[in-house]
DNA sequence: CTTAATGCAAACCGTTTGCATAGAT
DNA sequence: ATCTATGCAAACGGTTTGCATTAAG
């Protein structure tokens, strides 16, 4: 039941609400545009608008449920926060998303705020590359 | 004189064009915004319009005169690139940035990438922080 | 019943583009 | 003289907001 989450980041449990948190838990996707959710939700029938896909992300964002990440271009993309941090490799041909944590680069992050007199709130780390299967096919 | 860089890069010398990689070499801040630049044009008795400064910027990018950054607020900022990789430290209060490059993160980086067969082709690393002087201000 | 959430359309903001004019070579 | 660069204003795309309506507790 998705209620409970909804609850207990005290939100009211809405049909919106509940559509677009299924929606981020069962995609094959992990990272999800609010377009893409937004899309989503109108294939299946729910008559939501772009404004409420937003207005909830964010609240879910404050809520701690989701994260956002400002990819290098257009758009805002949302995954579900599952409390494990992670960073980024990400495939500049396909797309494709590899997730990792590096506790090495992880404690060189807070050294470096550290040494800078700065409280960390947050980062951003991408690797872009190409993976080995768009590596194989010639380009 | 900035003719000679810009010859290089394959560009007419225009007003617009030297005086805003004039800007960039000569500002105390290293990181601008187009509004910024703008600014500081208009504030000067230029007569250049943003939508010329950011098809400046975007040639220069082009050119590899400048690096373009897409920060986690709004807006886009551009700084000079001189050639040396380093990555940021951004206060998300005063916007403040401190550059800096580890050698263990950038190497960890490397065996990532290689640990998940991507062949690496950029990265970009941005810890997001409140700074000394902004932390001190109660908020 | 009371107050918060939604849909819609309009507003916003950074950035880009079309077009007629000014400028570099 | 030729062809690119510029300024202006309008267009754009993602995101936010105002407001009347609907629904949750």
């Amino acid at each position: 039941m998705k209620n409970r989450e909804l609850k207990e980041a005290g939100l009211k449990t809405t049909a919106p609400r509940v559509k677009i948190l299924q929606i981020l838990e069962k995609a094959k996707v992990r990272h999800l545009s609010a377009e893409d959710i937004y899309k989503m939700l109108v294939e299946s029938g729910e008559d939501v608008g772009l404004a409420t896909v937003y207005r909830v992300l964010t609240q879910f964002e404050s809520a701690g449920l989701v994260i956002r990440h400002h990819f290098e271009g257009d758009s805002s993309v949302f995954e579900l926060d599952d409390g494990e941090h992670h960073d980024h490799l990400v495939c500049v041909k396909c797309e494709k998303i590899v997730e990792f944590v590096d506790p090495i680069i992880e404690k060189r992050q807070l050294s470096i705020a550290e040494e800078n007199h700065f409280r960390i709130t947050d980062h951003s780390l991408y690797i872009y590359g190409i993976c080995k299967s768009c590596n194989q096919l010639a380009s």
